[in-house]
DNA sequence: AGCAACAAATATC
DNA sequence: GATATTTGTTGCT
């Protein structure tokens, strides 16, 4: 099967998969001392382990318990006390094989002029859409100069995705263009469309301290992590680390912008603006792809 | 005033 | 002793 079709089959429109992983991830997490067998989650979840299996490998490239592992890792570096240590490296030390040598989501970034953050998004036309993602539905957002807002929508997050993207450029036109979106859905959920003849243009909104915040984001590697305070020493401001943490979460274009990859100083996973379970999913299924 | 932080100190098991 | 919780400091919005 093309990865194409394969993906296409992850992202059930009316995202039952990532349903399914989200409520394993979540059991996996809240006890993950108890090591959870697969045939107790599938218990758990009123489904045969086998089709437990299939649905979870077929959406992250992992097998449940090396997606368990994988999720554990924050306890992982915890254990292992290590000190800004990349997250796989620390999965190494844990028996997980290291990270695949796939290449990155390839993109070209512009910062918009502050006047036009400043203006809260006046005179600027946002054309949006909804499609379906691994990580469930994502509402995406574009410019005419490219990618500008990609946020999820979870109604167990008990917040709008629009109302939330809405709000930081509130003067900003919003025309709902599904057909224009789709494409930008295609290419950033699609590993195998990751390749730097064809970069994505993303635009970054925001202050001028939160786009440099951004820009470091960015050159983390795919299945990587680092801390806030790696970050804020990469941008040359080692004690800002908490404005940095703000800043990360503030950050408009989530997944491309790879927030999710920041953790604290303990490897603990602090927060994230689209769930904590989110941010989990995703690091699992970036160290799926890694593998494939 | 408010944060998706950090480190050191103190309290608790 | 190892972990929880608290407290002071921090930089940007």
């Amino acid at each position: 099967m093309t990865v194409a079709a394969r993906l296409h089959q992850d992202i059930t429109p009316d995202g039952s998969d990532y349903e399914t992983v989200r409520r394993v991830i979540e059991m996996i997490t809240q006890d993950y001392r108890s090591q959870p067998t697969l045939d107790r989650l599938a218990a758990d979840l009123g489904q045969s382990p086998s089709q437990l299996q299939k649905v979870f490998t077929r959406w992250a490239g992992l097998s449940p318990k090396a997606f368990l592992q994988a999720v554990t890792l924050d306890h992982a570096k915890r254990l292992l006390g290590t000190e800004g240590l990349p997250l796989l490296d620390a999965s190494f030390e844990v028996g997980y094989s290291g990270p695949g040598r796939l290449h990155d989501l390839f993109v070209t970034h512009e910062a918009m002029s502050p006047g036009v953050w400043k203006a809260r998004g006046e005179g600027l036309t946002i054309r949006y859409g909804y499609h379906p993602s691994p990580f469930g539905l994502a509402l995406i957002m574009i410019t005419d100069r490219g990618l500008a807002g990609l946020a999820f929508d979870d109604p167990s997050l008990g917040k709008d995705a629009f109302e939330d993207m809405a709000s930081r450029w509130p003067k900003a036109r919003y025309v709902e263009d599904a057909a224009a979106t789709a494409p930008y859905a295609a290419r950033v959920f699609d590993p195998a469309r990751w390749q730097a003849d064809e970069p994505l243009n993303v635009v970054l909104i925001g202050s001028d301290f939160q786009i440099r915040v951004w820009q470091a984001l960015m050159q983390i590697p795919l299945a990587r992590a680092c801390t806030y305070s790696d970050l804020a020493r990469k941008i040359g401001q080692p004690t800002a680390s908490r404005a940095v943490g703000a800043a990360v979460g503030r950050n408009p274009i989530s997944f491309v912008v790879p927030c999710h990859r920041a953790l604290g100083k303990s490897g603990d996973l602090t927060g994230y603006h689209w769930g904590l379970t989110r941010k989990r999913a995703m690091l699992g299924w970036e160290v799926g792809q890694g593998q494939a």
